[in-house]
RNA sequence: GGAGGGGUGGGUGAGCGGCUAAUACCACCAGACUGUAAAUCUGGCGCCCGGAAGGGCUUCGUAGGUUCGAAUCCUACCCCCUCCA
């Protein structure tokens, strides 16, 4: 169970490697663009191949409640189903414990789901999450865990991890298909003691991969930093490490450099249908009226069919039309983008330039005019305030 | 010619004596979005000063009037629509 994922190269806490899996190999560092109900929102699976995407993120809650995982089973699993050849990872559902708080109870035996579709209750055990996660034919499976929220208190923190790890056993005892393989999630909030302890548990159970979840929940992104780093040096160097639900473009380059492998964010998609146009100088906003007369590509760096095909200003005029190709070029641009990071991340590591590669990134990925400009009258209005407290 | 209805902020359209610088929607100007209940949500949107709180000024076809107070009541005028001739 360890010849599945090489590395091919070390630069510092940065890795590039192969994970095979069996619908083909995943190169990383890797970002699996979101598909939860089977479709990354507003692309077909070309325009996925065609931007370069290894592997996609398709969530078992969300398709158990709709339209089955049964039915898909039956339709001859997900790569089918949603016509896409190359692997795919599952998602638990342990997210939606935290995200769907209002509509779960959770119990030791599983998490209790009244279904935000039609009120239906839906009961998630760790077995039942392994045999859904097969029934769809995940190339990579998640083990159930319980994700708190960040600012839990200590006890429920721990509540939720030591639920985890037990949980995580489950998993593996009730994993069966050898054609998939299953990653084990460690919890334990920013608390660096129970990170270690969770990590030890969890990778004491031998999975094929190990991801960390419950960060980038909320919590202060130096706490999360300061987690992934820690966890880029506890978690065997011989497996993939996940960092779930990351990211950011920023996020993603400091996190390679702390040794995580994959990521996973629904971000550049969510708001790549808003407008929002990642860049290597920061993130733009096409529907700002500023782009109206902008005869020029979104990103002239960049090699999309968006940006080859199309002025800002058209892209602009779509966003303001609300047509639907609005939402498909900018969530190309978005994904391509991605793409292109993760190619440069990897390219960088393999010649050991990867310090540089993420110095030239972060300081090159500045805040758009208008953060600028808002920051700067923060500035001076904490400046104000301090000149006030003195007058008092 | 007769009868009736109506003119409100960029648009549609509420309000019909003080709580109204004026509901709502759209448009417009920005912001947010990190294992997707999101093509969503939030703020702003007469003018001037202010970071804000707040203050000042000018608004509901036009001109007068009644009233402590009017987009709201009265009078005249201008324009629009419907029906009957």
């Amino acid at each position: 169970m360890t010849d599945h994922f090489q590395v091919r190269a070390v630069d510092g806490s940065a890795r590039t490697g192969t994970l095979r899996t069996a619908h083909g190999p995943v190169e990383t560092p890797a970002f699996m663009p979101v598909a939860t109900l089977g479709s990354v929102k507003a692309l077909a699976p070309d325009d996925l191949s065609s931007l370069g995407a290894d592997i996609l993120l398709a969530n078992a809650y969300h398709l158990m409640l709709r339209p089955g995982v049964r039915l898909v089973s039956d339709m001859g699993g997900l790569h089918a189903f949603m016509g896409w050849g190359g692997p795919i990872l599952t998602d638990s559902g342990g997210f939606q414990t935290f995200s769907l708080s209002r509509l779960k109870r959770v119990s030791e035996d599983g998490v209790l789901f009244q279904s935000h579709l039609d009120g239906s209750e839906h009961f998630l055990s760790p077995e039942a999450a392994i045999e859904y996660q097969g029934l769809l034919g995940a190339d990579i499976a998640m083990a159930l865990d319980e994700c708190a929220p960040h600012d839990a208190d200590d006890t429920r923190m721990r509540q939720a991890m030591e639920r985890t790890h037990r949980w995580a056993a489950r998993c593996r005892e009730s994993h069966r298909r050898h054609d998939q393989h299953l990653f084990g999630i460690v919890q334990g909030g920013i608390s660096p003691e129970m990170r270690l302890e969770s990590a030890a548990a969890v990778t004491s159970l031998d999975f094929h991969g190990y991801a960390v979840g419950g960060l980038s929940v909320g919590e202060p992104k130096a706490d999360m930093y300061r987690i992934v780093s820690l966890m880029g040096e506890a978690l065997p160097a011989n497996k993939p490490r996940y960092l779930m639900g990351v990211g950011s473009p920023e996020d993603l380059v400091e996190c390679i450099a702390r040794g995580m492998d994959m990521f996973d964010c629904s971000l550049p998609t969510r708001v790549a249908r808003n407008g929002g146009i990642l860049t290597r100088a920061g993130r733009l906003n096409v529907v700002n009226a500023s782009f109206r007369e902008a005869n020029y590509p979104l990103d002239a760096d960049c090699d999309c069919y968006a940006c080859r095909s199309f002025s800002a200003a058209y892209i602009h005029h779509l966003f303001r039309a609300k047509e639907l190709l609005a939402y498909r070029l900018a969530s190309i641009h978005n994904l391509r983008f991605l793409m292109r990071l993760m190619e440069d991340a990897r390219l960088a590591i393999a010649e050991g330039s990867f310090g540089a590669f993420r110095d030239s990134f972060i300081g090159g990925y500045r805040a758009t005019d208008e953060e600028l400009r808002r920051s700067q009258k923060d500035k001076w209005l904490e400046a104000r305030r301090r000149g006030e407290s003195q007058a008092d």
